[in-house]
RNA sequence: CUGCCCGUAGCUCAAUCGGAUAGAGCACCGGCCUUCUAAGCCGGGGGUUGCAGGUUCGAUUCCUGCCGGGCAGGCCA
């Protein structure tokens, strides 16, 4: 086991620098691998940062510092380049020692040291009145490889998924179900155009028969639609018929809650729990899973909300207007303040938020991430401010924005809404891709960038998704092993001083920043950085391959090459299940 | 109108918190399978990083102003 060249190196420039200019003894070292190559394995820009307040020149500072470094068996040539650059290049032992660490290391290999540091981080929350779409499943493959990403690098994380089973969309989707299940025993109501459309809701309707018979069906069509205004011409796009609309889809909820009594409970629970099993199971196909399912009603039911609310109100923050309370957030940064509780007495959506990240602190994380779509972004200022009033500090709230996924069939842009009833479901987009490639594709760029959803380009050409190039360098590698059929054990022992050309030192180099690599794209949020780090390392090794044989005559070189493979296989799978993508051993 | 995000090769995207000659894939052109998997490799052409200024040794990155695209601005969730 060998230390970190970085941390090594960071010494020597430590100690040379402390001789050269003690006054600025305290200029942090940073040292970054280079994009070239013949620019060494470590850069320091270190000269050209002390250039300023020592007033020297750049280059000659940094022969000084050269001069000062002291001995090391670590490094093989020290050069001064560009406008001041410090370049190391290690010796040749030094960068394959990366070979036995990690077969002795194994799936440990890059995971970071506990840091005893609780995340919690919150995403998917899709209202669960409706398959999840494309949409949602972006937001589940960045939140499950970012939770994987931060657990990896030795944080303590807990996946959470913010369950909206309080408030008006699950009672549209109760009354939808309702009155499709009606319908089966002949009891017609022109169904509502603003309520759930999709054939799932058919379906529901028919499971609430089989499951409860004609327990719910005991009314008449008039007493359904009794008091209610009717529908406007479904021509009408005008706002009064849109307010029609409305009113009267509100009217009807009324009447179910009315005609059902204490059996309306059951319809709404029976409905919510459909649709969670559902999307559960979809998630758990998609390799997206959770620690904590929460409800949004528990929050009502422990009088959470009213407490938050009240908590604001005692600190100053709330005032009645119009006969509503308003949070003063415009005074916490917000553009204006915001209702937390309707003229009618109801909480708004955003006082049970508020109530639920007091929940979140009083659950002591250290940390607490929110995945939103990119919609949601003038949300952030509100929820921050009503953190930020009740005494907590909002900076340990991170949302991170995930931009929407857009989705291309024939060339042309496919609708997504719940409410249409045409929209591309996520399983269906699995079952198109495949879980693989769809978990790869979705987490291929950055989250903050709009991503273009091509599903002919994923279905014809799935098998140029860069998902199979990585995949395929992992089955070339087990291929090649099996071949061999010796014992792992042996690799553990070979002499990693016959790896000599260039393609294998680039190998060394490029595994060895994986460590490194997994610390940034925890602290930036940024799991995409582990998907284009797999390509690199799979583009080095698959460039070897066909430059070299790795089951040579020769011995000493087949072990010390099968060594490097392995250990590129090792750090393939640990990469491959961050992102919750499998690892396959042959193709 | 106001606020946030984004403008990089023909297309889809990277670029190590300000670094050296801005990189991949797809597409296009030319090579490599009697040897461990050709879902692969090697080579080639392709750019004023939207535009104009500013900050400094140095800018795709930071600041200002324009241009263009997306999203948001409910007593909805």
């Amino acid at each position: 086991m060998s230390a970190d060249p970085k941390v090594l190196l960071a010494d020597l420039l430590k100690a040379a620098l402390k001789s050269v200019a003690p006054d600025q003894a305290d200029t942090p070292i940073l040292l970054e691998r280079p994009k070239q190559a013949n620019h060494g394995d470590f850069a320091t820009n270190l000269a050209l940062q002390l250039a300023k307040p020592l007033k020297r020149n750049p280059r000659e500072l940094a022969a000084l510092l050269l001069a000062e470094l002291p001995p090391s068996t670590l490094v093989l040539k020290t050069e001064v380049a560009g406008a001041g650059f410090i370049n190391f290049t290690l010796a040749t032992a030094a960068k394959t020692a990366v070979v036995s660490e990690v077969l002795a290391a194994g799936a440990d290999f890059g995971r970071g040291a506990k840091k005893n540091v609780k995340v919690q981080v919150e995403f998917v929350s899709a209202n669960p009145t409706g398959p999840l779409h494309v949409g949602h499943g972006r937001g589940a493959a960045y939140g499950a490889s970012l939770s994987d990403v931060l657990a990896f690098a030795g944080y303590d994380v807990t996946r959470e998924y913010y369950v909206n089973d309080a408030g008006r969309q699950m009672d549209i989707l109760a009354l939808s179900t309702w009155l499709r299940y009606l319908a089966g025993f002949g009891i017609e109501i022109p169904f509502p155009p603003n309520a759930y459309q999709g054939d799932y809701v058919l379906g529901m309707g028919c499971d609430l028969r089989d499951a409860h018979q004609d327990r719910f069906a005991g009314v008449t069509a008039a007493q359904v639609l009794e008091g209610t205004p009717g529908l406007p011409l479904a021509d009408r796009k005008d706002d009064e018929a849109k307010q029609q609309r409305e009113l009267h889809l509100d009217a009807l909820i009324a009447n179910a809650k009315r005609l059902l009594g204490d059996d309306y409970p059951w319809v709404h629970g029976f409905v919510l729990n459909e649709q969670l099993s559902d999307g559960r199971e979809d998630l758990g196909e998609f390799g997206v899973r959770f620690d904590k399912w929460f409800s949004e009603q528990s929050l009502f039911d422990t009088g959470l909300v009213e407490r938050a609310v009240a908590q604001l109100e005692q600190q100053g923050h709330v005032y009645l207007q119009n006969g509503a309370r308003w949070f003063r957030s415009s005074a916490f940064g917000d553009e204006k303040d915001r209702v937390v509780q309707r003229e009618n007495g109801l909480y708004t959506y955003f006082a049970s938020d508020i109530a639920y990240h007091l929940n979140k602190y009083e659950r002591g994380f250290d940390r607490m991430i929110d995945i939103w779509g990119a919609d949601h972004h003038g949300y952030i200022p509100r929820v921050k401010g009503a953190i930020a009033a009740l005494g907590l500090p909002p900076e340990k709230l991170d949302v991170a924005l995930v931009q929407f996924a857009v989705l291309y069939r024939d060339g042309q842009k496919t609708s997504m809404s719940t409410r249409s009833g045409e929209f591309v479901t996520l399983r269906e987009l699995r079952k198109e891709v495949g879980n693989d490639a769809c978990r790869f594709f979705y987490v291929l760029r950055k989250s903050d960038q709009h991503l273009d959803f091509d599903l002919d380009l994923a279905k014809s050409q799935s098998n140029e998704n860069p998902v199979y190039y990585v995949q395929y360098a992992h089955a070339r590698v087990c291929s090649v092993l099996n071949q061999w059929g010796g014992e792992r054990a042996e690799l553990a022992a070979a002499d990693l001083g016959q790896l000599q050309n260039e393609r294998e030192l680039a190998l060394c180099a490029r595994l060895a920043t994986f460590p490194e690599l997994v610390q940034s794209a925890a602290d930036d949020y940024a799991p995409h950085q582990i998907a284009f780090y797999l390509k690199d390392l799979a583009a080095d090794f698959h460039s070897w391959y066909n430059a070299e044989r790795m089951l040579v005559d020769d011995e000493a070189l087949k072990l010390a090459r099968l060594a490097l493979a392995e250990a590129v296989r090792q750090v393939l799978v640990s990469g491959l299940a961050v992102l919750g993508v499998s690892a396959p051993q042959s193709m």
